[in-house]
DNA sequence: AACGTAAGTCGTCAATTGACGACTTAGACG
DNA sequence: CGTCTAAGTCGTCAATTGACGACTTACGTT
């Protein structure tokens, strides 16, 4: 039984299109080959999940089943690879800098950030992603959240603060927990559209904003409420 | 390939011990046994997935996977069952009348409330559960969305508005979104603290606190920015 | 043009899968 | 205590699975 639509429906469903990228039967080059299967492989396991099988993934690069136990030794290798390219690959580390621009409104920089973290990071095919290898690994998404969103984290209450001059507590979790108001917003916008089919009526750019005006403007009392 | 470690890992995994309600060898009636399967598949798909096997269900439960099939029809009937009882009978309708007992603050009963919430319905089981559901069929999550989170939406900014002597606009979507704001914080609280084995640090309670103050306090530069 | 190498496929295997026909047995009732 | 019904199990089937040994062929190099 497969994860999407055949869980309940029991329909065979997985009516994925030959790759249209490689044009027909043409030879690649291992490293080529490599990256067109890594690309087909995040589409292909966001759709029906870590358990899709094998054979639905080379009907969908156009391939034989064979080939891809010539590039990847096994599903698991392949799991792996799929998540540090798509999953940890997709965050642009280009983004920081400007959030760090003081010389721009905070208000100003972090509705940039988040519209392009929406835009660049929450995508239907990212986020049902991570939610799979959360659910299936206990070890993937602390990754992700732990290599990436921590920094992250610490950023946003840093910013904030400064604009507003307030000294802040030494207490990491609460700090973090107030930086995850905003942050946990976003994000759950995101689940909500790409997951619920919620949340569709506004365009994006007004709901991050909705968040990130709530945010700045009730800084200073949620961090006044440890002194 | 299991969905839960195995994904990644290569391991069997489910190492879930054989039911210890019923115990050994007693012959139930087929409500008794019916109802025992149920809570076992809630916690056995939960834990791995809706493409979890019978087989492993089975042992779960103490019983041959014939049994499973005496007593529902297909998988995908039973998995169809789990989700009603499972999903959708987890919220219990009497947290309503007290969430608009205006004799109350509204701070505190969205406090109680959504700590109620947090403990009964968002619990690691239902949110993994809920999660593997929307992931795998497009018709379940916005079932719950539609016939319990919708009408818990209107509640929460009705409330709110109220206790400030704050006139709605019309918008609808606009306030779905304010709503959201409160909602998809717990409800992202538990999916960090269940998925993700982040913000385990601060107790539930306070961070509830913290989000519900966040809302209360914001709601009227929220509402504000639609006249 | 011949050739060698790496890209690519065919066919298959053992282990699982959901599903179910045929059979066994506990235990309520007279 | 016997009997009958419904609870429960055994064994099996066809269809999939991940994985891979053996083979074929495109194409850059000389």
């Amino acid at each position: 039984m497969r994860a999407r639509s055949a869980a309940i429906a029991g329909r065979v469903g997985h009516g994925v299109a030959v790759d249209a990228t490689a044009s027909a039967g043409k030879r690649l080059t291992r490293e080529a080959r490599r990256a067109q299967i890594l690309e087909q492989a995040a589409a292909y396991f966001a759709e029906y999940g870590l358990t899709a099988h094998t054979r639905g993934l080379a009907d969908a690069c156009g391939i034989s089943q064979r080939l891809l136990y010539r590039i990847f030794p096994t599903k698991a290798a392949l799991l792996e690879e799929v998540y540090r390219t798509a999953i940890l690959g997709a965050f642009r580390h280009e983004w920081l800098p400007p959030l760090r621009d003081r010389s721009v409104p905070v208000q100003a920089r972090l509705c940039r950030f988040y519209e392009a973290y929406h835009a660049g990071v929450l995508t239907r095919s990212w986020m049902r992603l991570f939610l799979y290898a959360s659910l299936a690994e206990a070890d993937m998404a602390p990754n992700y959240i732990g290599d990436i969103v921590s920094g992250l984290l610490d950023v946003l209450v840093e910013e904030v603060a400064h604009e507003q001059g307030i000294v802040l507590p030494a207490d990491k979790p609460f700090l973090d927990e107030v930086a995850w108001t905003l942050h946990g917003a976003v994000s759950h916008l995101a689940i909500r559209r790409h997951l619920y089919g919620a949340s569709r009526q506004l365009p994006v750019a007004e709901v991050v904003e909705l968040h990130v005006t709530a945010f700045v403007d009730g800084f200073r009392g949620m961090v006044g409420t440890r002194r």
